[in-house]
DNA sequence: CACAATTAAATTGTTGACAATTTAATTGTA
DNA sequence: TACAATTAAATTGTCAACAATTTAATTGTG
């Protein structure tokens, strides 16, 4: 009952799972973002910088996997909601520098919250979380550019 | 060394690594796509008619966990490319019929070739990949709507 | 039968993602 | 020091994703 065809069945492939879960996963992010204004994509943004404090769109893109085509306008919509600032480095302008501002500073205690309420939705293990861990990284490592 | 915001950092999300490996997976298909000038949205999409030959865009919508206002101008680029046709169904007229034209049926082929050349970038076993599949499902229902 | 409720697709508007190109600053080198 | 090469961000243009609304067809019910 097999045949050729098998591996364009969509329940054969690991990418369509991989996108809509992805999808899914961001879908439920949503209303949990919402009252404070941010997409799930400035919030990714918002976790470098509440590690980093300070960092400009380059390595931002390069943690995040976006570049400035995406990043420009998202950095635009988050220095308009008072969460970050947008200055050019002195040493060399063509850096554009990223800061919180006390408003993003402070939203980092209400994500605690957020984080809490999604990882309800994750019903895995320690050990499943773990190991899909492992397997996305492998795969990632896979479908990396080769430079 | 750990503090209460550990779970705000990208590296210790499943979020993270779930979103950059889709978009990872996804960028490594668009050349193999290219020359058949399709995207990835419209590969997972012929996919679903290569299996059913004939569908309606609410089905097709299920299937691939997509709403009418992606589908909508996404069928009718499909249409332009002469690979799908689009007719309202005779007994109800609200129902687009989406089916198959020779040109779309003749891709098939074509696309084992890519399928072939992506398996090469997914370095995961048989076992990994059947683990990676069950993962992805058991995430997918935690955050698949309650209605 | 009439008309309210429901359903399917299309439309509108916002945000993302990314390739390709442009602009401006800096660096390397003849 | 000139000026080509490189680098960082911004811009342009296309496609996707999705919420909210609209349009049109069908169904259910008084």
């Amino acid at each position: 009952m097999s045949d050729k065809y098998d591996c364009l069945k969509l329940e054969n492939q690991l990418c369509f799972p991989l996108y809509a879960c992805s999808k899914s996963v961001t879908r439920r992010y949503r209303p949990f973002l919402e009252p404070y204004d941010l997409t799930y994509t400035q919030y990714i943004t918002m976790m470098v910088l509440w590690e980093e404090k300070e960092i400009n769109v380059k390595c931002l893109g390069e943690r995040l996997r976006l570049d400035s085509g995406t990043l420009t306008p998202l950095l635009k919509k988050l220095e308009a909601k008072n969460y970050i600032s947008r200055h050019r480095a002195l040493n060399d302008e063509r850096n554009l520098i990223i800061k919180l501002t006390p408003d993003g500073e402070a939203l980092k205690d209400e994500m605690l919250k957020v984080q809490e309420q999604m990882s309800k939705c994750m019903p895995l293990t320690e050990e499943e979380a773990a190991e899909l861990y492992r397997l996305l990284d492998k795969l990632m490592e896979g479908t990396k550019e080769e430079t």
